[in-house]
DNA sequence: TAAAGCCATATTTTCGAAATTCTGGACAAA
DNA sequence: TTTGTCCAGAATTTCGAAAATATGGCTTTA
């Protein structure tokens, strides 16, 4: 591993988790310090991190974190309804023995964290919760066949995730979803091989989310979002 | 515009050209050379078209032309017809007077260069094919209103754009295959905002390109996939 | 003969300095 | 007052050398 996957990683944690801001500039002295890198594998992280659209850069005026809004995360929910719902839909009709034992394993591992969190939740408790939870909706789609879907479903991924982190900063999840049920129901249809409901849970499960985050975006964190 | 933008661009346009084939180290001395500059801009490039899935890399080996297979070709296309697919419903709803405009003059521009090559067709007017051909195409899915379904339309038109030039170099289009008359359909559906009957139409184009190049692939320049 | 260790060479990766380019404010002219 | 120009400071971008790492052939050993 490189210096500069390192800082890749560190980097794209770091803007994912909002530990830099939307829109903030990326100086390249202060992340030289910061990181204790030289300007070489700093500019190849940022390069990589603009192919996932996690920052974007001007020429001659350096990198900058990519600004979030209300319209682009809609963008982006619906986008990725769209492809993880066809994903799905391959990997309910072709998966086999392997796939259905990832999925349990992930439901489950995902369950207990949502049971120990009860509802005193820090930070590196949620980001636990948040990594299982990728894991679950990874597993759900990663016997689909199609590296171009999993790329694109991983990069709508991470890009919702950076609201979903902003948005439980400041709100926790409503009490009157039962995350823990959609997520059963979801789990069953796919295992009952029911490709067609389970694409509509998936559906529904992302829906409810971006109204989730846009109530919560739309009043409490405007100022996140500028 | 910096040297890493030209750098890149130039690199982008090689590869995609098949000037560098698949599996082709990218050693850095070498591109030195070849293009002018230092190791900066060119690291910088090819981190960058590693995020457009154009190179491959890894630690301390160097970069390399990513690999075309018959498999990804196919892969390529389905996402294709799933994303573009999605993207012209929503331009055939959504259009404004201005995007019937962009359609008529794109697919002039088409025309008029399809007419022009005749039977003969040297390199740089195969270019000018392939550079209207991606732009109509484009103009159609444009006013789909969403950003992330045209950033991944053009990142499969790219890849599929490496298998075409890969093909045309042994060898011509089909005689019994009507270009012309499938975009013109395809603009006509577009007009007469028939969505589903676009969609079908687009669903069918792009089958009928992958079948084309699964047969020149698979005969003449299969060295080239290894 | 086969396997393991080692060295020379080729290649990538990283660094810090130098060159280039932008920004914002002060000053002058209309 | 407004507009335009210029300058100093700040930031990005680029370069070439130095450090770190892989590769392939050679020798040694079992």
């Amino acid at each position: 591993m490189t210096l500069s996957d390192t800082v890749y990683e560190r980097l794209r944690a770091d803007i994912v988790q909002g530990r830099f801001p939307p829109l903030q500039p990326l100086r390249l002295e202060q992340l030289k310090q910061q990181y204790g890198v030289g300007f070489s594998p700093l500019r190849e992280a940022l390069n990589r991190l603009q192919g996932e659209r996690l920052v974007v850069s001007a020429a001659q005026r350096g990198f900058r974190v990519r600004a979030l809004s209300v319209t682009e995360m809609w963008d982006a929910v619906e986008s990725r309804i769209l492809v993880e719902g066809e994903a799905l839909r391959r990997s309910v009709e072709q998966g086999g023995d392997d796939w259905e034992a990832g999925l349990v394993a992930g439901f489950h591992a995902l369950s207990l964290v949502v049971k120990r969190l009860g509802a005193g939740a820090d930070a590196p408790a949620l980001e636990e919760l948040e990594r299982r939870h990728r894991e679950f909706h990874a597993a759900l789609i990663s016997a689909c066949g199609s590296a171009w879907l999993l790329d694109f479903a991983g990069t709508l991924g991470t890009e919702t995730e950076r609201y979903r982190t902003l948005a439980l900063r400041s709100a926790t999840l409503r009490r009157d979803r039962d995350l823990e049920a959609e997520h059963k129901a979801l789990l069953d249809a796919a295992l009952e091989r029911d490709a067609d409901r389970a694409a509509d849970l998936l559906e529904e499960h992302y829906r409810e989310t971006g109204q989730f985050l846009e109530q919560v975006l739309g009043q409490g964190e405007a100022a996140a979002l500028r």
